[in-house]
DNA sequence: TAAGGTATGTGGTCCAACCACATCAAGTAC
DNA sequence: GTACTTGATGTGGTTGGACCACATACCTTA
């Protein structure tokens, strides 16, 4: 076992006992080597580890923000993985895509209906209505649909359907600059977020699942992203 | 932007104009580090992350085997990622149950009758017929799970799946060791194997996907895990 | 009392050296 | 000529020490 991974096991057996426990603080890294009897080298390429997957944050200085303190950002380490992969050609944008309507329907197909997750995304719904920056237009999407995601309750499944949105970001920002008419896709996507929050008012899950479905797979085929055969319909003998 | 996250860009740079591919292998680390006047330190913090992610192995010696080389492996990245955030008590395992419901059975509903990933699930279900060790079997099940979510052809939920199949692992190890009759509940699980397998071949992906779902679930619910509300259905108006 | 400087502790970075390992090539014994 | 030994080479793995930038807390001084 390479050292780096005896620290990394040291950290994981603290967490999972409970003496470190989110918003704890690792020791300095030259004591825990000291602790250890490893090089502070190790240490660190542990800690880098960590923070590539969203568990603690490392900060220089004194006070309260210093020093590295455990956190929870599962989203930040599925979002860097899936991107390098993307990167790598080895995850099509297709299969994300596809993978992306699969939790978001579901989400929305669960949704409870009293959920905090929904006020927000009803809130963003009214902002987006005002707000004519396309770039804050696109913000405020993320989040309605982040939101949307949340309403089920169910924290691996924002994590992922956040991670999925991370990971194509930069490409779906291209593919949005291909589009012929902004204003009139901005009014559409409007019409739609509106007929989902409308479904799930109306008590309608599975009304709201479809509607998500072809609000997503519509987005990006008018934005010119090739097929991946993501019909919804299940075969029937 | 720290030292070692230039070298991160300058990797994952590589990677997307496709000068880096799979296979391929990244300069030595001490000549990476003149390359990009950092510190051979730095470098290695980056590939460290690199390596967590699944995106790089790096292999001591001379050969082919040697140096740091370019795989694909987004099942290590994610598993890792959820393992640790489950290890912080932040990640509730019957959300992971849930989501790895979610997205075996629509893999099952989705699968192509024709994909070799089905052959290869009905070759494992031969072989977990006669197998009759305890360890052997759960190691046929977990392949045996993960063909099925091959049988989409959607990448990112196979690799999804199987991360979310490592997260727990060890938490399934001591759900087994609770099973009051084993030796029943393998019978159980081999008859569900063929109804599941039987499904498919009959073209009824919607049947296969209810029997995946009531499979999974009861195996978490008989060895004792608190439920999630997992019900499929739908609410309607 | 208020302002400024200093001590302390944190992560960030770099360097130089050494180790363990695996291969390959040259040399050597047969 | 063939087979074995031996060293050279190049890879990542690890270590210790040094210095820097930064942020706070404390202490001195006006």
């Amino acid at each position: 076992m390479r050292t780096h991974q005896l620290v990394l096991q040291w950290i994981e057996d603290q967490l999972s006992s409970g003496e470190l426990s989110l918003g704890g603080r690792l020791p300095a890294e030259r004591t825990l080597a000291e602790q250890l009897q490893v090089s502070r080298t190790s240490v660190r390429e542990a800690i880098r580890i960590l923070e590539a997957m969203g568990v603690v944050r490392a900060g220089v200085g004194s006070g309260p923000d210093a020093g590295t303190v455990v956190i929870a950002d599962p989203t930040a380490a599925l979002g860097s993985a899936l991107r390098l992969h993307v990167a790598t050609s080895h995850l099509p944008v297709a299969d994300i895509v596809q993978t992306r309507v699969l939790l978001e329907s579901w989400a929305v197909a669960r949704a409870r209906t009293d959920s905090p997750a929904l006020a927000e995304a009803a809130a963003l719904l009214e902002k987006m209505e005002a707000c004519r920056d396309t770039d804050d237009f696109l913000a405020l999407d993320v989040r309605f649909h982040l939101a949307l995601a949340e309403a089920a309750g169910n924290v691996v499944v924002s994590a992922m359907m956040g991670s999925l949105r991370e990971a194509i970001q930069s490409y779906a920002g291209k593919l949005t600059a291909n589009l012929p008419d902004w204003d009139a896709t901005a009014a559409r996507l409007r019409s739609e977020h509106r007929g989902i929050l409308a479904a799930l008012n109306n008590h309608d899950g599975g009304r709201a699942a479809e509607l998500v479905a072809a609000h997503i797979e519509g987005y990006y085929k008018e934005a010119g992203l090739g097929p991946k055969d993501s019909d919804p319909a299940q075969p029937q003998p």
